[in-house]
DNA sequence: CCAGATATGTAGTGTTCACTACAGATGTGG
DNA sequence: CCACATCTGTAGTGAACACTACATATCTGG
């Protein structure tokens, strides 16, 4: 099998600028120039590793919630519901905050709305944070199962509204929140999950 | 002072419609096309009206907090904090979920991330958002005075938790929850509220 | 060192976008 | 009825967009 010449750029390294530039313009805001820009390539560079547009933002997704599941991992080691949410929402309150990335989440600020001709890129993102949300749902499962959350807790509930708080904060972030306001969010939310526990 | 032709169409009916269209389809997504076919009117009587699409966004926006905030005043008129905060946010579960409408809210819908040249649209629709913070946090100022929340609440951390989670509802709506899923997020967060008020 | 395969850079392609010039239509004031 | 002002519909405008044709460069297998 022959090889032909070899990529000068290493794909990981330019996916993560593509998210970078993704995370802060959105998914129609960011243009194949600021793109390519970036990422320090030319298009068809881009084109040949990627296939399109809506390829790369997908790679870039698979990177970002890649990484994400490593801290989700040890997010949801936490010993009870009640720490669960506390470290995720807390977490959050620092990883949107962090100069090192754009404010905000990339899966909200990819796209929450699309015009024709991009509509499964809201579409892929929900997808995506559904997952996180499926999983916050299988440890509060277990956790009510454990007699940490009441008997009359909906573990599906309590996931959905950690998630939603996640996002809500995300939104704020990618306003100008700061790391102090996103941490008395958390500190508030946690308390609804606190109610939803058994008393020790 | 010289009258001219009047113009053919009612503008408000004509904000209605392109509100819609913004709401799905998001400020960068909404093309001016589409705009003028749902609004039933020409291109330049559009520019005529409203200046540009920004300024048509804008006259939207107006219309969509001014409906709003007729509802917002509904909302702060509940007795307790915790009976505003369930107000709003199963008023909210309902809303955006009103199928007379797009999913969602149009203040997170119409762009949280920008292309570059549409810099102030995400701007312009958080400091509406910030609005509605304004008006809650006011609210449970006042509870707070009157003893309904404990004396270690923090109001501004309250009203800015209340504004995350309807912000994240909104998210949720847009991308395929139902009224059910979203009534059940405002149920958990209404006890985060309630774990700052004061006991009975 | 040659043939085939893949990557790269230059320089475009057609399409779609927000926006507008212009001519005709419809109103008001004199 | 005329001068003027404003609106409306047609038909575009230049710019920006995602994407690519093509020539050249750099690799591997033989």
């Amino acid at each position: 099998m022959r090889m032909g010449r070899p990529r000068e750029f290493d794909a990981e390294t330019a996916l993560d600028q593509a998210m970078e530039v993704f995370w802060r313009h959105g998914y129609e805001g960011a243009t194949i120039a600021q793109l390519t820009e970036a990422m320090g390539i030319n298009p068809p560079s881009l084109y040949a590793c990627f296939g399109n547009k809506e390829g790369l933002l997908k790679a870039a997704l698979d990177r970002y919630t890649k990484l994400r599941g490593v801290w989700m991992d040890e997010v949801v080691a936490a010993p009870t519901a009640r720490a669960v949410a506390e470290r995720m929402l807390m977490g959050i309150a620092d990883k949107q905050t962090d100069p090192a990335n754009p404010p905000g989440c990339l899966l909200v600020q990819g796209g929450i709305a699309c015009g024709t001709g991009s509509e499964n890129v809201p579409f892929e993102l929900a997808t995506r944070r559904a997952q996180n949300e499926d999983q916050l749902r299988d440890r509060f499962v277990r956790a009510k199962a454990e007699g940490d959350l009441k008997p009359s807790s909906d573990p599906a509930a309590l996931a959905r509204y950690v998630s939603a708080v996640a996002v809500g904060m995300g939104v704020m972030a990618s306003s100008g929140a700061d790391r102090e306001a996103l941490r008395q969010v958390a500190s508030v939310a946690v308390q609804a999950v606190e109610a939803q526990s058994a008393p020790k």
